[in-house]
RNA sequence: GCCCGGGUAGUAUAGCGGCCUAGUAUCUUGGCCUGUCGAGCCAGGGACUCGGGUUCAAAUCCCGACUCGGGCGCCA
C-alpha cells in the first residue's frame, strides 16, 4: 500500500521513461496477437498499458491474457510516449499483479457496450458506479453539497444535526414511518422542521442542516422516493423575502459549481446558471397560468407543467392560501386567508418549500389546532416559543431534485447511491 | 393505490399459435492476428419469470402471482 500510486490522468507524453505504478481495474484486454493492450481505469480516467509478444517477458504476456475484466490490478512500468497510444502516452510493464480477480460473467457491463437498464443497474450499483457517467453524478452532487455549505457558512450558519427519531408527527401531511424504540413506538423524521426552528429560540440564529428525511408515502413515480436529503434553514430576524434571497443565492452558487466543473463532460449535459432574481408569481396569477386550478386547491402535477413550460426557469410561487400549508407558516396580517409561504419551482418539479414563520405561541396554538392536531403533543416545540422567540424564516431544499433538475437527469434514483422506493429495499 | 404497457442467455434485444432444434449483439471458451482505441476473423457455450388454464400443438392466447417501465394520485 506504500508504493507511490500514479493516477491515470497524470500520464502523459512529458513523463517518458519515468517508472510508474497504477492502480485500477482492467477495463479491457485487446488481444491483437502479438501485440497486447491493457487498458487500467481508476477514478480519474484510464491508461494504456502495452505489451509487445516478441519483446516483452513471456509469462507476463500470457498472464496479461488471462486477466478478466474488471479485476483490480497492480501495474508497474515505465512510460513511453507514443503517437498511435490515447493520450500520447502508454506504459510498458515491468510487472502486473491481480490484486484482486473479477468474477465472470460479469453483472452488468461497466464499458457500456450494452448498457444496462436502470434497475439492473441499481441491483448491481457497486459495479454501476464504476461508469464514468454514473460516477460523475455523484461527484457532482457533492460539488452542490459543498457548493450551498460554503454559502451557507459565509452568510453565518452554524450547522447542525437534529433527531431522526422522534416520538410523534413535526407537521401532519406525509405519513411517517413507525419504528420500534425499545418497548415505545417511535417513528423517523420526515422533516427538522420544528427542532430547527426551536434553534432559533436557542439563540443560534443562522442555522442549516443537511440530512436524510423519511417520507411513507407510496408513491411511486420518477421524482419521489422514500429517503431523500434535505437541506433545511433557519434564519432569525429574516422574513420571507430574505430568505428567498437567501435561496436563490444558494441555488445560484450549486449551479455555478456544476457549471464550471471538469465533472461535467461525461454526463453530457449543458448547465445554463440561471438569472437571478426569479420570477415571483403569487398564487393567485399561477392557478390562472395553469387554468384548471380552484382556488384554495394545491397545485396537481398538471398544473405545474403547465406553468412551468409557460415560464420556462426557475420561479416562486409564493403568497400561497394559508390553509393549504403547514401550521406554522405566518399568515399575511392584512390578510390572513394568505401566508407568507413560497415553493421554489424548476419547471419539471418543485425543489423547495418555506416561509417566514409564526412566532407568537398563541397564534401558533391555535393554528395547530384549526389543523384538528393536538397541541399537548406539540408541547416541547411550543415551550420555545413563550420564553423570547425571535421572528424568522427558513426553506428545505431538496437535494437529489436540485441535482437531477440540473443535470437533466429523468429518474430521481439515478442521483441517489442506494435508493429507497415502494419495492427498493436492497442494496 | 389507480390506469396502460412489458418480463426471452450475465447484459441488451428479435420472435407474438405449428416454419423455434428460439435469431442477433455483447459476454464467455478455444483458435488466428504486431498498433488496437466499439479492434477484426473462425469455431464452441449460454435464455422463453413463476403457477394454473385453452389447444392436436404455447415463448406466442387466457387467468393469477411476482416484478419492471410510463402516466396519474398521494407527497417534497
Amino acid at each position: 500500500m506504500s508504493a507511490p500510486r500514479t493516477p491515470t490522468s497524470a500520464l502523459g507524453p512529458g513523463m517518458a521513461g519515468r517508472e510508474v505504478t497504477l492502480l485500477g481495474w482492467a477495463h479491457e484486454i485487446r488481444d491483437l496477437g502479438g501485440l497486447l493492450f491493457l487498458v487500467v481505469r481508476d477514478r480519474e480516467g484510464t491508461a494504456q498499458v502495452t505489451l509487445v509478444k516478441a519483446k516483452a517477458p513471456p509469462d507476463l504476456f500470457a498472464s496479461a491474457r488471462a486477466i478478466p475484466r474488471e479485476s483490480v490490478l497492480r501495474v508497474t512500468g515505465t512510460v513511453k510516449a507514443e503517437a498511435k497510444a490515447p493520450r500520447g502516452v502508454e506504459v510498458l510493464p515491468t510487472r502486473i499483479e491481480v490484486v484482486s480477480p473479477a468474477m465472470s460473467p460479469l453483472p452488468m457491463d461497466p464499458t457500456e457496450k450494452v448498457p444496462a437498464e436502470l434497475d439492473t443497474r441499481l441491483n448491481n450499483r457497486f459495479m454501476d458506479l464504476r461508469r464514468p457517467a454514473a460516477q460523475a453524478l455523484f461527484r457532482l452532487k457533492s460539488e452542490v453539497a459543498d457548493a450551498i455549505r460554503s454559502t451557507l457558512r459565509s452568510r453565518g450558519f452554524i450547522e447542525i444535526q437534529t433527531p431522526k427519531i422522534l416520538a410523534a408527527a413535526t407537521e401532519g401531511g406525509a405519513s411517517l414511518f413507525p419504528i420500534s424504540y425499545f418497548d415505545r413506538e417511535a417513528f423517523l423524521a420526515q422533516s427538522p422542521q420544528l427542532y430547527k426552528q426551536m434553534m432559533m429560540a436557542a439563540g443560534l440564529d443562522r442555522v442549516y442542516e443537511i440530512g436524510p428525511i423519511f417520507r411513507a408515502e407510496e408513491h411511486d413515480t420518477h421524482k419521489h422516493l422514500n429517503e431523500v436529503t434535505s437541506i433545511d434553514i433557519e434564519a432569525s430576524h429574516m422574513d420571507h423575502n430574505d430568505v428567498m434571497a437567501l435561496l436563490e443565492e444558494v441555488v445560484v452558487a450549486a449551479y455555478r459549481r456544476v457549471a464550471e466543473s471538469p465533472l461535467l463532460p461525461p454526463v453530457g449535459v449543458q448547465v445554463k446558471v440561471p438569472e437571478t432574481p426569479f420570477r415571483r408569481i403569487p398564487y393567485d396569477e399561477a392557478i390562472r397560468l395553469a387554468g384548471d386550478i380552484r382556488w384554495g386547491d394545491d397545485l396537481d402535477t398538471r398544473a405545474e407543467k403547465a406553468i412551468g413550460e409557460k415560464v420556462g426557469h426557475l420561479y416562486f410561487i409564493t403568497d400561497w392560501p394559508t390553509d393549504i400549508k403547514p401550521y406554522y407558516v405566518m399568515p399575511h396580517p392584512d390578510n390572513p386567508r394568505l401566508s407568507r409561504a413560497f415553493d421554489l419551482m424548476h419547471p419539471k418539479m418543485e425543489l423547495s418549500s418555506g416561509a417566514q414563520r409564526i412566532h407568537d405561541p398563541q397564534l401558533l396554538t391555535q393554528r395547530i389546532k384549526s389543523k384538528g392536531l393536538a397541541p399537548e403533543s406539540f408541547e416541547f416545540y411550543l415551550k420555545a416559543f413563550r420564553y423570547g422567540m425571535p421572528p424568522h424564516a427558513g426553506w428545505g431544499l431538496g437535494l437529489e431534485r436540485l441535482v437531477m433538475t440540473m443535470l437533466g437527469v429523468e429518474n430521481i434514483r439515478e442521483v441517489v447511491l442506494f435508493p429507497r422506493d415502494r419495492q427498493r429495499l436492497v442494496p
